[in-house]
DNA sequence: GCCAACGTTGGC
DNA sequence: GCCAACGTTGGC
């Protein structure tokens, strides 16, 4: 069981989209780093659904329902799709600021690689995450 | 709206 | 294979 985080920016896809839709696609990805993120990622592994833009925060957590495969917005075989679907929201969410002033997530990806759309988290700083969230499994 | 960071493209 | 130009992301 892995932990991921991915970004979306809400007026494209929100959080309350893919909670009213049950389920999505991840697809769209055009960048080889979070592209191998995609395809590593197992179906049951947890991931944090993290909204970018004007109030940058982890919101929610979905799950992979079904693992990578050909992404079907392009015919181009380099690139997948995973679909997830929500498992739960935040109770607090937890803001870039307060991910930024803890020295334990002073490493994680979403800081030392702010443009990485999808990116592998330990398991010790998805827990601090969702405990910074007031929020358990 | 600006700009820094950084991935991608294309000329050589 | 280098590197400058360009485009995009995302924080502020």
């Amino acid at each position: 069981m892995s932990c991921w985080l991915v970004k979306s920016e809400p007026s494209a896809y929100s959080w309350d989209d893919l909670v009213r839709d049950g389920k999505t696609l991840w697809d769209g990805v055009r960048n080889y780093q979070a592209r191998n993120n995609l395809k590593a990622m197992k179906k049951g592994d947890l991931v944090l659904y993290y909204h970018s833009g004007a109030a940058p925060e982890v919101v929610g957590i979905a799950k992979v329902v079904k693992e990578a495969y050909q992404d079907p917005t392009t015919d181009d075989d380099r690139w997948v799709a995973v679909d997830i679907k929500p498992a739960k929201v935040l109770k607090k969410p937890v803001p870039l600021d307060g991910i930024k002033k803890e020295k334990r997530l002073r490493n994680i990806a979403l800081i030392k690689q702010g443009r990485l759309s999808v990116m592998p988290l330990t398991k010790e700083a998805y827990d601090l995450i969702l405990r910074m969230g007031s929020t358990s499994e």
